[in-house]
RNA sequence: GGGGUCGUGGGGUAGCUUGGUCUAUCCUUCUGGCUUCGGGAGCCAGAGACCUGGGUUCAAAUCCCGGCGACCCCA
């Protein structure tokens, strides 16, 4: 019942949430650019921390190339100037002079960062390459921009980009780039679907491209990250050419890898209810708020708030106490909007009894710990809700994906991924045109089983459909 | 890519059809004070708006055109 609403008008939901919650203001005065609240940033860099972890774990390093391309570097792979020709920013003066090679705000940094890598690489020594950035990047779409999920700069860029010196191993870093994506999309409690994208919708430049996709409550996926084999394409442009033991040359192989900020979208909307975010414990800013009860006189409620508050603190927990001078009441309702998991509540009673009531933001169930039990209570308490808001959200996933046998049973599918069965003929643009759906793409790793849903003959691949952000 | 709707305090709105007491409505928010505090308290006082540029007109929030911006539908 509380999910109609915010399924009929998710973007409605979506932009009163993230303004009350005060996680960005979309009010800039220039379209397709917002600004991240403190709040929002909090949780921004909480989000980016764990990809930062994941990937140096895996021996990636952090980088930071410059903002603005060359003309001519951007130039340089046909296939990639295809891709991005219609949506890039240049900047062609500086100051009342044109500027003799005009420069692209990056929309992705392969143009910018591979020039250099050919400086970089010399022997078989050198590799592989590995690192990554977070950054701007900048695209000017031209469809209806919406806070964080299309936006004209994506602010929160994750891009890695690697080379290595045989195809073997490039393919291998692909399927790296895939499981840390798994462990961070988990790491978040957001269900996704992984395809092979079809020919028409891979990375520009790219041999193939594997994406990820989450769904929204309105029934459309959404693009939440991208993996993509490079193959000598770029390298074969750029002159990245390494010596191999034997003496021979080769050009490098490469994989690049992006995730944007559409995941701290998909982080709120994936766990959202009527009233706001519930955040995932990992990445809230603030994980546990106090809310002392204070009647007249009494000051153990708020003496007693302070210690809690020390505690957990002193605990690791990312802890809050509210002492404004507001209403109980109205205080829950303003930490529900922001998403808190827990909150807990200091009156007379728990003063007196030694206990606290700690209520969840996603269930909003009232549990008593004894103070003496708060810490361990309260850590339990938080990977509890992380593991049950995961379940949940991919629960909520997998109701909406549904297996179709034939398309002529397809017309009962309002919104969500279907997943077919089909040929490895043309029967794609016939099944894309009869359900208004769009192939996402091959499923990642799928058996083809049974019969083509469209034609009827033996099935070659697994493929899901949906409509999309 | 094609089509449509719409811009009024920080947020949400009334007024626009038929231009003129609009000195712009209501709710919320915000500020100061009193009083309160177990799910958005109450009272008093106060703050705050016609997107932008041009045009029509004696007169524009209201009508016309451009720009910027927001939202929706179709491909």
């Amino acid at each position: 019942m509380e999910q109609a609403r915010m399924e009929d008008s998710f973007g409605e939901w979506f932009s009163r949430v993230i303004r009350e919650a005060e996680i960005m203001d979309p009010r800039y005065p220039v379209k397709g650019l917002c600004v991240w609240l403190p709040y929002g940033m909090k949780l921004r860099n909480l989000v980016i921390s764990i990809i930062r972890r994941l990937l140096e774990e895996r021996g990636h390093h952090e980088v930071l190339f410059p903002l603005l391309i060359p003309e001519d570097a951007f130039n340089r792979e046909a296939e990639h100037i295809r891709g991005f020709e219609n949506e890039v920013y240049w900047v062609t003066r500086g100051g009342g002079e044109e500027l003799d090679v005009k420069l692209v705000l990056r929309p992705t940094s392969e143009t910018s960062m591979y020039p250099m890598f050919a400086l970089w690489v010399r022997s078989h020594a050198d590799l592989p390459i590995k690192v990554f950035q977070v950054v701007s990047v900048f695209r000017h779409e031209t469809k209806m921009t919406k806070p964080m999920i299309r936006v004209r700069e994506v602010t929160t860029f994750k891009e890695a980009h690697t080379a290595h010196s045989t195809r073997e191993e490039a393919e291998a870093q692909v399927r790296e780039a895939v499981e840390i994506y798994r462990k961070f999309f988990d790491e978040l409690g957001i269900p996704y679907v992984i395809t092979k994208r079809p020919e028409w919708d891979t990375f520009a430049g790219a041999e193939y491209s594997i994406a990820f996709d989450t769904l929204l409550p309105d029934g459309k996926t959404l693009q939440i990250g991208t993996v993509h084999n490079l193959g000598q394409n770029f390298s074969k442009v750029f002159g990245i050419e390494f010596q191999k033991p034997d003496g021979g040359h080769d050009h490098v192989y490469q994989t690049c890898y992006g995730i944007s900020e559409r995941v701290i979208a998909a982080a709120i909307v994936v766990h959202g209810d009527e009233l706001g975010p519930c955040l995932p414990p990992k990445v809230a800013p603030i994980q546990v708020v106090i809310v002392p009860i204070v009647f007249k006189d009494e000051r153990e409620p708020t003496e007693l708030s302070h210690a809690l508050l020390q505690e957990l603190e002193r605990g690791g927990i990312r802890a809050h106490l509210d002492l404004r001078n507001l209403r109980p009441g109205n205080k829950f309702y303003y930490w529900e909007r922001r998403g808190v998991p827990i909150r807990i509540e200091v009156g007379p009673k728990e003063a007196r009894w030694r206990k606290v009531t700690a209520v969840r933001r996603d269930t909003r169930k009232r549990i008593e710990i004894p103070i003496e039990e708060l810490l361990d209570k309260i850590k339990t308490l938080l990977v509890e809700m992380e593991v049950e808001m995961k379940k949940r959200a991919w629960d909520k996933l997998n109701e909406r994906v549904r297996k179709v046998g034939k398309l002529d049973d397809f017309e009962k599918i309002t919104g969500g991924i279907a997943k077919m069965s089909l040929c490895g003929g043309g029967c794609a643009r016939e099944a894309e045109e009869r359900t208004g759906f769009k192939i996402l793409g091959e499923e990642l790793d799928s058996k083809p089983s049974g019969r083509c849903a469209v034609c009827g003959r033996a099935a070659e691949r697994t493929v899901l459909m949906a409509r999309s952000y």
